[in-house]
DNA sequence: AATATTCATCGTAATTTTGCGATTAAATAA
DNA sequence: TTATTTAATCGCAAAATTACGATGAATATT
């Protein structure tokens, strides 16, 4: 008998996996770090901090906002970035489903 | 003056971005949920679960493994993968340390 | 021994990601 | 007004990811 297969995945499972390649560079794990560690808005001087050219950590900064992270505000010809908290509250909860219930089990 | 820039990223952050590689893919996620939910160790019958063919399923179980996230045995001509419980820990407590310092800072 | 099952690997194509310099747009400063 | 600063966007090249069928290796079944 042909197995049937399924033909599309979880909207959670599309979900988490989207937040995850939000982070799935060191380069916006840093963004992410700096943002959360200074409790003022950084814009700019997050170039200077990483090792990478200014359109490349612009490129950086647009995928963080896209995938909701983080929010920019514009402050004369510079540009404020902080944390979107609701959004890493999510993502809090969504790793933490997937990975709390499975504490005990080693069946290898 | 010209600005002096950093030449690398932090292992941490290196770290973080590698785990959360791992898991930018719904298949890997969805990987992940199953071993959770299942607490027998699953093998081939994760194919079964996926819209993707075998050959594509046995690639992201090789990524998974190579991330330290899930771990393989042999019995038979089946393999049994199940969850690699420190490295998830592991994970909890990277993105915990990430995340959890940004609670109430609304800035923009 | 011959066949079947299970799963990893190979080879390849299509798409996405990453990175940079150059350019552009907008606001400020001279 | 004319420069200067800041940051986004464009265009492009290189690398990585994703997906699949085909093949191979190992064990189990007949």
């Amino acid at each position: 008998m042909p197995r049937t297969r399924k033909t599309e995945f979880t909207s959670s499972d599309n979900c988490i996996a989207e937040y995850a390649k939000a982070l799935a560079h060191p380069a916006r794990v840093a963004i992410v770090r700096l943002l959360a560690q200074k409790q003022t808005c950084i814009c700019g001087d997050i170039v200077d901090e990483l090792p990478l050219a200014q359109s490349t950590v612009s490129q950086h900064l647009k995928a963080l906002k896209d995938a909701g992270l983080i929010q920019g505000s514009i402050d004369g010809t510079k540009v404020c970035y902080c944390l979107h908290t609701e959004a890493l509250q999510q993502i809090r909860d969504l790793f933490g489903n997937l990975f709390d219930r499975l504490i005990d089990h080693s069946c290898c």
